[in-house]
DNA sequence: CGGCGCGTTGATTACTGTCAAACGGTGTGG
DNA sequence: CCACACCGTTTGACAGTAATCAACGCGCCG
């Protein structure tokens, strides 16, 4: 019997391309090992080597990486259907942590069943590191707004990357979504303080293109936004093509 | 006859893992394009959709964006042996591009072939794919220098890194390398104004770690440096193991 | 009620960008 | 050979952005 829980990693593999019919069942008969995680909850540990890699089933994820002063940086957000430490399969050792962003639920995969189904499915093989490259797209996005945009404008890239990664998954209510974070965690995530953090929305506020209050974003102009903040949607890879 | 030129990329990929008799040769047969180009030329452009992806040969490149505000974010930086482009075997879509830092030589891989490598080597496969996920790891400890570290901490971390990297391919004279960059160059990776960068590197030459001098970077204190910058190796994934 | 976490504000300091100018080396043309 | 332009580095002055420190308000929960 196929597992129902991968759905959601299912859907988003094929938002990237069309499976065929064995390559979904590999997936689906996939061995997991659910668990949930509580807000702010360790999944997987900076410096550990796992036996095993893990896909959001529902809610946020957030890799981390925690500095010797104390400081500590969020370099990816995952949303439901990512396979947020796919790359441990092959890194072995994690050189950053997962930890629950919100209450979160994740599968674990054992590297053992990702080593047989890269020795028998190229093409899904070649879907599953795709997967890895759009995460990595992404990260290049975030050093674009780290690098050169304002603080302002860094958030409201987040914010449209977001917007459509949760829209391809249907996961848009309206025009907003829930964000499980505090401005703190916002500041992780942008590299600035909290104080700045709260400064800085009271000015995008002022816009009226986004909105944040109490853990739900509002968008009421998403071309606005994307406009303001040089938004190009094309990295995200949105679009079914064979790979 | 194998292909001489792909030398140091298959030296690359065993720096990580064994390379089978048969794999090693599937490699050093690939077909390639070889092609020079001089300091600041476009190698591969943003938005293109390339039918080949380039690997460096000798010499530097760099991944760049360009915004519309006329800003430039430099993404990553290439040396001898890296696989630059790799992921737009996958990715389809340039989000970025990839120009000559320095003059620099690089070899073109047909995306037909890498295709057919996927389908008869599974082992390989994951070589390549850990290739395009180290840079990833590469580019999260950007996303931390640009976050949480101070701009001497951020410049030092990655002559760290670079450091590693090219002793990693033998490419370290003495305690020093090339660096065929201008200061305006390292604001575009490092996302400062080239004034910044000047007064940044002059604070870096006091504490002696670090001197930087017509495209020689020299470091006299590596552990030093390490330490002030909080350098740790581990994710550059410099050791062999069955991938 | 009291403590706690989160958001908010004010005051101050530190960092970084911008504008403008000067300096030094290098290659070219007169 | 010198004058000149060009490129990259360096410096100064000033403006804007962001961090830090400290305090306060507010809602939630024990």
């Amino acid at each position: 019997m196929p597992n129902s829980s991968l759905r959601p990693f299912v859907r988003s593999l094929e938002l990237h391309d069309e499976l065929a019919m064995n390559e979904r069942e590999a997936v689906e008969n996939l061995p997991i090992r659910e668990k949930s995680f509580a807000d702010g909850e360790e999944i997987v540990a900076e410096g550990s080597r796992p036996r095993e890699s893990c896909l959001v089933l529902d809610g946020f994820a957030a890799r981390t990486h925690l500095l010797r002063s104390g400081k500590q940086q969020i370099a990816a957000v995952h949303i439901p259907g990512d396979f947020v430490d796919l790359h441990s399969f092959l890194l072995k050792v994690m050189d950053h942590s997962v930890m629950a962003f919100g209450d979160c639920k994740v599968a674990f995969v054992a590297h053992d069943h990702l080593l047989i189904l890269t020795e028998k499915y190229p093409h899904l093989t070649r879907l599953l590191w795709l997967s890895t490259t759009i995460d990595a797209a992404i990260q290049r996005a975030w050093i674009v707004s780290m690098g050169r945009r304002t603080a302002e404008q860094h958030f409201g890239h987040l914010v449209c990357e977001l917007f459509m990664r949760l829209k391809s998954v249907d996961l848009l209510k309206d025009h907003s979504f829930t964000f499980p974070a505090t401005q703190a965690e916002v500041g992780d995530i942008l590299g600035l303080s909290t104080v700045h953090v709260n400064r800085m929305l009271q000015n995008l506020r002022a816009t009226g293109f986004v909105t944040w209050q109490g853990n739900i974003v509002t968008v009421s102009d998403f071309d606005g936004l994307s406009e303001m903040v040089d938004f190009d949607p094309a990295y995200l890879n949105l679009f079914k093509e064979p790979r």
